[in-house]
RNA sequence: GCGGGCAUAGCUUAGCUGGUAGAGCAGGGGACUCUUAAUCCCAAGGUCGAAGGUUCGAAUCCUUCUGCCCGCACCA
């Protein structure tokens, strides 16, 4: 390289202040006034550029803190001046100088020496406006966080919302782990799977629809509080509230059923949104929602004789009333619906929409929930809830089903569904069969999705907007 | 998967019933030593998403394709 030749990108520029601190430490600095022995050294990305000849001012972000930096001629001479000038936006720079506050009160960095970190040859979106074209601010995420800061503030909320569930949940004796994302069956849910093939083994292999079979493999062993919060992969279609990959939080929890459950559901849910909001309350669709405890338990029955006129057991006797219910309250059902699926419209497009405020929907027809425990007053019901908040499903639990042969039989219904072509339907999966032969403490379990949490608590309506690379078709140059 | 909408410069956009594209910011040159959407002057930047078609003439009308957005279906 030639002696004089520009460095375009440097190496290291260490130790450094961060902007954060200088704002902490002389934020009440009177304007015109220097601090006294406030030396420091800043880096950070060239946002904007005022120049006014013999002085210029740059507007400098340090991660998500901004700082205006004020280089003259008299300080610098002609030629670094010169140079400091030709900064373009975009660029990121390191500033020895000292603090002071402007004339007209904006806090500074004088700079005495500055040196090119990075150099930027793409130009940054423009200031003003930001970055707006949906495509490129999911496709160039980057671009996105840089140009509109208040994206970026989003995620880092759904960043410390994760971190605090995970404290909570290690608060109250939980250990997480990690199961595996390839595996030989797929289940735990209903959902089509995603397929990939392992050469060494010649065998093709599931990205995980759920982890709830493994986890509770680790009930079995010992394991009598684990959690996990990870990815899942659904191959379904992609909307507002789905993505292919999203993240779910599942705990198991022995000796407990399902009541113990929701009442960690409703402890945690406020703990974390008062940690992470600052507020209980939150606001959706124009409705301002308290979460705080305790929240009302309704069960399903009740759900659907409040808004079908239905009982659970006459839906299951009499599909055709079922369908004719709906049907009158414009709900659209299919000519293959079962009763299962018939309940499960009912649930979405009519009684969700009701509940607005926190509240749990309980015990759930058998036929719904292949891993569920038996109601102990009903054998035809499970001991499943859903917490529904502002008409949305944000989560799924249950005491855990620990019967070995009950589980069997199960599967079966599952694998019968699976012959008449059910390509959703469950598994036998022959070896989780085998640990329950062992012997499973009676358990509660949970299953609470990450991403449609988070947006209750921004109040956003697009899944994209809480995922930091949402799923795209792919650019043509990757295909 | 089906239906509707959108696609103009790096970014944000104007462009009406068809007459051959205009601006702001960014970038280039110049002036200016306390500005903060700094200001002022000058110059440059567009195969109007792609391919066909209609027309004397298409950013504009039609067809197909691509991408995104929004509904619906499936699902969390």
């Amino acid at each position: 390289m030639m002696a004089d030749e520009p460095v375009l990108y440097a190496r290291r520029f260490w130790p450094r202040t961060a902007v954060g601190e200088i704002r902490a430490q002389y934020g009440d600095l009177e304007a015109g006034e220097n601090a006294e022995g406030s030396e420091c050294r800043v880096a950070g990305r060239v946002m904007s550029r005022r120049e006014h000849g013999k002085a210029t001012f740059i507007t400098l972000r340090d991660g998500w803190d901004d700082i205006q930096l004020f280089a003259n001629v008299n300080a610098l001479g002609d030629e670094v001046y010169r140079e400091f000038t030709r900064l373009d936006i975009g660029d990121i720079v390191g500033v020895d100088g000292y603090v002071f506050k402007t004339r007209r009160g904006e806090l500074s960095v004088f700079v005495e020496k500055w040196v090119l970190l990075s150099k930027s040859v793409r130009p940054l979106p423009e200031k003003w406006h930001g970055l707006q074209d949906r495509e490129t601010r999911y496709r160039q995420r980057y671009a996105d966080l840089i140009a509109n800061p208040e994206v970026a503030a989003q995620l880092k909320t759904r960043c410390a919302f994760v971190s605090a569930m995970r404290r909570y949940l290690e608060g109250q004796g939980f250990i997480e782990v990690e199961t595996p994302i390839l595996q030989p069956l797929h289940g735990g849910a209903i959902a089509k799977p995603f397929v990939t093939h392992h050469k060494a083994l010649d065998t093709d292999l599931y990205l995980r629809i759920a982890p709830e079979l493994y986890l509770k493999r680790l009930l079995v062993g010992g394991f009598d509080r684990v959690f996990e919060i990870g990815k899942n992969f659904r191959n379904e279609g992609i909307s507002l509230v789905h993505n292919p990959e999203f993240t779910m939080m599942e705990l198991y929890w022995a000796y407990v059923d399902y009541n113990e459950i929701m009442e960690l559901v409703e402890q945690m849910i406020p703990a974390l949104a008062q940690e992470v909001l600052g507020t209980t309350v939150i606001t959706v669709d124009e409705n301002e929602i308290e979460l705080a405890a305790p929240w009302p338990r309704v069960t399903i029955d009740e759900l659907l004789r409040e808004n079908l006129d239905l009982s659970l057991a006459e839906m299951r006797a009499n599909n055709g009333a079922g369908r004719r219910a709906l049907e009158e309250r414009r709900v659209q059902t299919e000519p293959e619906d079962d009763f299962a699926a018939l309940v499960d419209r009912a649930l979405k497009h009519l009684a969700w929409p009701t509940l607005v405020s926190p509240t749990f929907a309980i015990d759930y027809p058998l036929e719904l929930s292949p891993l569920a425990k038996r109601h102990p007053d009903d054998p035809q019901l499970v001991e499943r809830f859903q917490p529904i908040i502002a008409g949305r499903e944000i989560g799924n639990a249950f005491s855990e089903l620990n019967d070995p042969a009950d589980q069997r039989g199960r599967f079966e219904e599952q694998a019968e569904k699976k012959a008449q072509g059910d390509e959703e339907a469950h598994v036998v999966d022959e070896d989780y069969l085998r640990a329950l032969e062992y012997g499973m403490p009676p358990a509660g379990g949970l299953g609470i999705g990450i991403d449609r949490l988070v947006m209750l608590f921004l109040g956003v309506d697009s899944i994209r907007d809480v995922i930091l690379f949402p799923q795209l078709r792919p650019e043509e140059f990757f295909r």
